[in-house]
DNA sequence: TTAATATATGCGTTTTACCATATATGCTTA
DNA sequence: TAAGCATATATGGTAAAACGCATATATTAA
């Protein structure tokens, strides 16, 4: 991935935002991102696609939800810098965590066999 | 500074390379940078004002020439980013720097007092 | 099968970003 | 102070990106 497109992922707020809650939370679904921004559903599952096709993130259907998260297989400069945003600017997505938190019925992860 | 605006600056290529370029030259004006990426002067020129306005560059005038450089107020999780950019994107600008090296006549540095 | 929930996508519109050209400003040297 | 180079900015055109809305698909449950 060239950095040009890199850099053009992250310079959109509701893909920023999405990034950064799906670092600090390892995996997301559209519904509580949806919440957690207070955008619509077409928008967010546009911005998490566009990721997606981008390598930044994968997804992973469980039942009616695709949760995603960030592509291990992303290169390492990318992943340090993600993390490094994430550290410096806490507070850029504190109020989204805060939303997050507020939904209830949030949905269960099926937990992956023998943990 | 907000990391989506950051994250803007550095969405562009002419921007990028730029900004990697003068990280790695310390410091470097207009003319070099048009030879450097082969470009027309306005559009350097525009590129450089909104990184200088945006605060991740200062410029200095020495003479006829305005000289760019990462500005050292900048946040430090930003400069670190641009490290690591650069470090894991050599081959990104080693085109860049080899025309830049080819340029005859480079302007003069001013030294500064004592060195 | 039908309904409900979750997610994805097609499409037209609006907004934003980029570029080329023209022009203005500032410095240097003659 | 005039001429020439280096740099900055203003303008208008164009292309790309983002958006809202409507709709389509997928899964689950009744």
């Amino acid at each position: 991935m060239s950095p040009v497109q890199f850099y053009k992922c992250l310079a959109d707020e509701t893909r920023l935002r999405c990034l950064l809650l799906i670092m600090d939370q390892q995996e997301l679904c559209v519904c509580e991102l949806m919440q957690a921004l207070d955008e619509s559903q077409p928008k967010i599952s546009r911005h998490l696609a566009q990721l997606r096709n981008c390598g930044l993130l994968t997804d992973k259907r469980q039942g009616q939800w695709v949760f995603y998260s960030i592509n291990s297989e992303l290169a390492e400069w990318a992943i340090s810098i993600l993390s490094t945003t994430l550290t410096a600017n806490a507070e850029f997505i504190s109020n989204n965590l805060i939303s997050l938190n507020k939904m209830g019925d949030r949905p269960e992860r099926v937990r992956s066999c023998c943990t």
